[in-house]
DNA sequence: CTGAAAGCGCTTACAG
DNA sequence: CTGAAAGCGCTTACAG
């Protein structure tokens, strides 16, 4: 899959080779062309790109006007990128497809939040996804790019031409993690503990996930429901028996099911007997709206459910409505995000407030620390804070 | 600004160079290293690399093994894409700052739309802002980076290494059109009619714009306030003379305001007279309260108001509202976008759909088949419709 | 202010 | 199955 594009472009004088990415077609000009044109050395040329207090301005007057009349459009930036060491970009690696991370609203406000960052200190941002190597079996770093029978492509991660890495990813089990850390690069892990010497910016799970539960606890309910985002990869929907609850591999969901509990228990309840959770496939309004009708379908059926983000929440909120069930007064509900349309839905949403845009500052900026050769800062962790509504 | 960053990697033995990009402090492991620690050819790391077939398990494996033992990582991915001639990478660039892309919550749709034809095809994406240029004059070919006094930073598309571009512009009066368009990369542009042999994108903004107009009129409204986007970068906030109107830039912008006229003046009506159009300084909310306050501020006030985007069509609704104005009885509110949240604004907001995912779905088709040395495609114009909902 | 030389790290076609 | 050689296009320190 990642072969097919490589041969686009070769070089090797096979009749591929003329199909290059020149749409004009012509042979590629180079800076020795423009020297040669003018008899003057490809250093000085470079310098009227690089450094014009290096040269008359009369001659640099002249390199331009004879680069734009041979069409050469400036200096390769790969070549650049391997003569100088530096490429000027920061990847941001997303677990699953490069798609699917855009199915989050929230994605795109930590995106902001780097790119603030990353733009004011110059440089662009790489997004790579994490297509299905997991179809492959795990991604090792002794078992690199091909190794795999049939040419498994590797990892976008593994090859990408950056200067350093956010990685977003949620347990360290994901083969991203791995990837990311193989490669020895300036890196920021995002959501996950990380890894020695690789700090990490996280927000306060638990801390959130307590509020929540507490805010209802304090109204008197005493039979919750959770609708939690995926445990794994493998997640399919469902009720959680406490075997399954056991394993849940991403960092943040065992934190805020950590808190949820937490507050059930600190107000004296049974985790087994007095919560339900159900396992959501996925982190879609629709999961929301199948969690919900899970757990009212269980008896008895709980007054309150903790919706583990707004999209499920948001989902678990249309059931209700569909189903003619009150809320908060016949079944409370709480978020977890606080994304945009929360203060907007019907009824406007309780639900934790977590700093997505701040978290992408944070992110960029230990990064960036990093890029400027100072030694690794130390982690962050940003706070949550309970935004008390009208469902619940 | 973009120097900055280029100081960190430097290579030539300076004292800053060993404050390089490996964590580990070490010198750089590179194949030659591989090879001469077993005594074998460089060009047999590379295939334990690259061509798996080429070799023996059994080499392979001690070749992988070194490798993991030295420390190094894979083929450097600048030197890769020097020799292949090919960077996997598409670049997205957009006018503005990169954050301010994010601002937009149509934009995360784009890129998504994008990272889906992309990804499927082995790409990456490179996302490009286009920081304050507009502060140090007009960006021109024949004067780059460096050229301008004081070392002017260079346009991010001017140096990235990508193999194409996608290019969402408003004008093509945009620096970053004519950057673009000097890389004489395969390139697709987004919103702007785009210039010889380079696709565009665009969607039907005239006639879905006349349809939202037809809606309102339909309903007997005679005067009608238009809360239009930026006509240009230079954009402040406040009604637009006639003689400001004549100068709109923006393509999208144009075409909008033109089918709001058609309509008007298909109902026998005159575009002076019945119809008062503000110019918003901005695209959010905000503007939109603010194009409110102003367009009914005048006498006599329009009893619809034509908001050209979501965006500000919400921020119509927000004034509305906090003043007591029945929506839509007292004013009508028609938008443009159909984002997710128009759906569970209050009340709903009736507005124009355009397919977003789709858009950036057809980029990167667009591209794509450049890519593959196939010639420049068709351009695409996608269509618009209404979406009728309960704001008018 | 200008130029010659070295080398960044890799991949490939080709010869053995 | 393995290796020697050429070269991708550029930038830089240094000498003049």
């Amino acid at each position: 899959m990642y072969d097919e594009a490589v041969v686009v472009k070769r070089r090797d004088g096979t009749a591929a080779a003329s199909t290059g990415p020149a749409p004009t077609g012509s042979a590629r000009v180079t800076l020795k062309d423009i020297a040669a044109e003018l008899g003057i050395a490809a250093s000085t040329v470079s310098n009227a790109y690089n450094r014009p207090d290096q040269l008359s301005d009369a001659l640099r007057a002249k390199i331009l006007d004879t680069a734009a009349r041979l069409g050469y459009t400036g200096p390769d930036p790969a070549a650049r990128s391997l003569r100088r060491g530096v490429s000027n970009v920061i990847g941001v690696a997303f677990p699953g497809t490069l798609s699917y991370a855009f199915t989050d609203p929230a994605a795109a406000q930590f995106i902001e939040g780097i790119a603030r960052e990353a733009e004011a200190a110059g440089y662009s941002l790489l997004l790579m996804g994490t297509p299905d190597v997991t179809t492959h079996g795990p991604f090792s770093p002794s078992r690199p790019e091909g190794a795999a029978a049939g040419g498994q492509a590797p990892l976008p991660v593994t090859t990408a031409n950056v200067d350093g890495l956010v990685v977003h990813c949620f347990a360290d089990t994901d083969p991203l993690f791995e990837a990311a850390i193989a490669r020895r690069l300036p890196t920021v892990m995002v959501d996950n503990p990380g890894a020695d010497g690789v700090p990490h910016v996280s927000i306060d799970d638990e801390g959130g996930a307590r509020a929540a539960a507490e805010h209802l606890l304090a109204q008197g309910h005493t039979r919750l429901g959770v609708a939690s985002m995926e445990f794994d990869a493998t997640a399919v929907g469902g009720i959680a028996s406490p075997d399954r609850q056991a394993e849940v591999a991403y960092v943040s969901v065992r934190a805020r099911l950590d808190g949820y509990r937490a507050a059930v228990e600190a107000a004296g309840l049974d985790w087994e007997r007095n919560v339900t959770v159900y396992e959501c496939g996925d982190n879609r309004p629709l999961d929301g709206e199948e969690a919900a009708a899970a757990l009212l379908a269980t008896d008895p059926p709980p007054t309150a459910v903790l919706g583990m983000s707004d999209q499920i929440a948001f989902g678990v909120l249309s059931y209700l409505q569909r189903n003619g069930i009150a809320v908060p007064d016949q079944v409370a509900v709480v978020g977890f995000d606080d994304q945009a349309a929360a203060a907007h839905s019907t009824p406007p949403l309780t639900t934790v407030h977590q700093p997505m845009v701040e978290k992408g500052r944070q992110a960029g900026r230990l990064l960036l620390a990093q890029l400027r050769g100072e030694p690794p800062p130390p982690s962050v962790r940003l706070p949550t804070r309970l935004i008390v509504r009208q469902s619940g």
